[in-house]
DNA sequence: ACCTGAACACCGTTCAAGT
DNA sequence: ACCTGAACACCGTTCAAGT
C-alpha cells in the first residue's frame, strides 16, 4: 500500500521545511516568503514550524548557512586543479561566483540579507569566512607562483570579494549587464596581476 | 496663538510622510518599516498615505530616489576642484562613497533593496545612472590626464562602483572591517593607475 | 480635495490541547 | 515527541463616509 495519508513527516519536518523554503526561493520571485506559506506547502500547520525553529529569523539563518555553503562549493568546483596562470584560475572562479549569484538571486539575496544577523551569528560568520577562504587560497597560491603583485593576500581577496558581491547584486537588480560585468572583472584581474 | 491642533498638515502630507520615513531610517534599525507606523508618527491615519502614494512600493521608490540623489551629492562634494592626481581624487571620492553608505545603512540598503524595482522604474534608473556618471566623469578625466590605464572608462567606473557597493554592504553586514576595506580600495586604485 | 473608521485577508508568535 | 486550532496583536489595502 502507499501512504497518501501523511504520517508525521517521516520524522524530519525540519528538513522538509528547509527544502520547501529552498524550492520556493528557486521558483518564486522575491526572497521574502512567509513562514505560513512554507508550512502550507510542506502540508503542515503553520505552528508546527516552531517545534523546529525558534522563529522566522532562525529559519532564515539556516537558509543563509546553506547559501554560503553552496557558494563555497561553487567556487571550489570552479578551481582548476593545476592552474597554469592566475588569469585562468581567477576568471574561472569569478565567473563561477557571478554565475552562482545570478542563477540563484533569491538565495543569494537572502544569504546576505542580514535578516539573519550574519556577523552576530558565529556559525554564519564562520561559513562566510569559509567561502572567502577559497579566494584567499587562490591569491596566496597566485603570489607564491609569482602571478600576483605582492600585497596582503587577505586584502586582495577581500577586494575581489567586494567587487564580486557588488557585481552580483547590481546584476540581479538590473543595473549592470553581463558584458560590462565581464569587462569589470577583467579590469580587476589586470590590476591584480604582477 | 500657536497651532497645536494640527490643521490638515499644511497641505503637504506627502512631504511630511517622506520626511518621517527618512527620519525613521536614520534612527531605527532596519529599513523595513511599516506604512502604518510612518502614518502614526506623522500624526495621521494610516489610510491617508494612499492619497499620496499608490502603495507602499511607491513610497519606497520615492525614498530610493532620495537615496540615489544624496549619494550623487556626496560624491560630487568629495570631488577635488583641481585634482593633482587620480590617487587623490579617487581616494577622496571612494572614501565619501563608503562613508555615505556606512553612515546611512538603512537608506543605502533601501535604495538598493529593489523592493522598488529599480531597473523597471525609469526615474530610479535615471538617478542611479546620474550617480554612476560622477564616477565615469572621474575616470574620463583621469585618462585624459594620463593617470589611468587606457581602458573603457565606463567599464572602469562600473568596476569601481561594484567594488564600492560590495564594500559598503559587507561593512554594513559586519563582514568587513574598516582597515581591510581601506586596503581593498588601495588595491583597486593601484590596479587602475597607469 | 483631503482625511477617517471599519472591514478584509493576511502575517508572526503563543499556548492550551490533542495523539 | 510532534502536531493542531484558536487567539493576539499586528500588517497592507480598499471603500464608503465625513469635512
Amino acid at each position: 500500500m502507499n501512504d497518501e495519508p501523511k504520517r508525521y513527516h517521516h520524522g524530519d519536518l525540519r528538513r522538509a521545511l528547509l527544502d520547501t523554503a529552498l524550492e520556493m526561493l528557486s521558483r518564486d520571485d522575491g526572497w521574502q516568503f512567509t513562514l505560513r506559506e512554507v508550512a502550507r506547502r510542506a502540508g503542515v500547520s503553520h505552528t508546527a514550524a516552531y517545534k523546529h525553529f525558534s522563529d522566522k529569523a532562525d529559519l532564515l539563518a539556516e537558509l543563509a548557512l546553506v547559501g554560503f555553503e553552496r557558494l563555497r562549493e561553487a567556487l571550489i568546483a570552479a578551481r582548476p586543479a593545476e592552474p597554469e596562470s592566475l588569469r585562468v584560475a581567477y576568471l574561472e572562479m569569478s565567473a563561477a561566483y557571478v554565475q552562482f549569484g545570478t542563477a540563484n538571486p533569491n538565495l543569494y539575496r537572502l544569504t546576505f540579507s542580514n535578516e539573519a544577523r550574519i556577523s552576530a551569528n558565529p556559525r554564519l560568520k564562520q561559513r562566510a569566512d569559509a567561502a572567502l577562504q577559497v579566494l584567499i587560497d587562490l591569491f596566496v597560491g597566485g603570489q607564491r607562483a609569482g602571478w600576483l603583485r605582492e600585497r596582503d593576500a587577505r586584502a586582495q581577496a577581500n577586494a575581489a570579494w567586494a567587487q564580486l558581491h557588488g557585481l552580483v547584486l547590481l546584476m540581479i537588480d538590473g543595473l549592470l549587464d553581463e558584458p560590462i560585468a565581464a569587462a569589470s572583472l577583467a579590469i580587476m584581474l589586470e590590476g591584480l596581476e604582477a
